[in-house]
DNA sequence: TGAATTCCCATGCTATCCCATATTCGCCCA
DNA sequence: TGGGCGAATATGGGATAGCATGGGAATTCA
């Protein structure tokens, strides 16, 4: 399972454009050839979270599992097929951030890839710095209070 | 199940490389001959853990158990993935350690690989000393009054 | 027709790979 | 038991391919 790990810096330049890393690059190449991500503003975080194909399909299942008539429902709908953006990197590996994502993750010059395990985020790199701070501390916290008995034991 | 034992010294050059000490990579060699590493800001101290890639799946085990878009997924999977830096020694053993690392663990010109078991950690060899006393007196202590059982299953 | 967007090409830089050397460690033999 | 020999390791440096970034030209939409 290839994943999005690390956190990686790039550049927003005059046009909007921002190249994606090419280590998540590498991790989001489907069989055809084709990327397709998908951008949403986080719901939880100033910063645009950014999910590969596969990962948001999965995310679209979760919504048909839901009661079409939620207001959970609709709010998610909404977020998915109001909000999201669809795009796919140029020859360069690079994809046009549209001005209202900019604004809502305030986004400079200099923008962080941050990833996240099975989809990525793009956040101001000092915000992202903080944002991941605080998650180091948290997992101080889960990992010292294991919940469950069995072995994390050797896998090998 | 081989493990990590001992404490070994290695010199940061100047592209930011250090060798991986022979015995260490030895048990991590896996039987398809690629060897996957992990590094990872430690929650608790100012050193680099290092998981090979059967102890971090492990780990990912974990995040698997979890509802995927819960907010302790969502915590969890950040602290994981967001600081990790997945690395594969080269032809001589040797990994690049990101900047970002070098500076949170304080490393100079020479770093110290100290073996725990599971894992190893990379610390600045004066903080690594100390801390490796630290935990002997800790030790003593508990031995000489010992009160819960067992247990304290810690990271490793 | 003007503006904006997309595509493509060009370049400097950086990270990766590879080779070369020195030093250490272990082993074998005297 | 000591010396010597050989191999594996640690470390340094250089070349090359890939990447990030910038700019220009063509195309599309209003």
């Amino acid at each position: 399972m290839s994943q999005f790990i690390g956190t990686h810096l790039s550049k927003l330049d005059a046009k909007g454009r921002v190249s994606v890393p090419a280590p998540f690059r590498g991790a989001l190449k489907r069989p055809e050839g084709s990327f397709g991500l998908v951008f949403l503003p986080s719901a939880s975080d100033p910063c645009i979270e950014v999910w590969p194909a596969p990962a948001f399909e999965a995310l679209e299942a979760r919504l048909d599992r839901m009661d079409p008539f939620s207001q959970e429902y609709s709010d998610l709908a909404t977020a998915l097929y109001g909000e999201a953006f669809r795009a796919e990197p140029d020859s360069e590996g690079r994809v046009v951030l549209p001005a209202a994502f900019v604004g809502y993750a305030n986004l400079q010059a200099s923008v962080a890839f941050v990833g996240k395990g099975r989809i990525f985020e793009i956040w101001e790199p000092a915000a992202g710095a903080k944002h991941l701070e605080a998650a180091r501390m948290r997992r101080r916290a889960a990992m010292a209070a294991p919940r469950v008995s069995a072995g994390e034991g050797a896998v090998a």
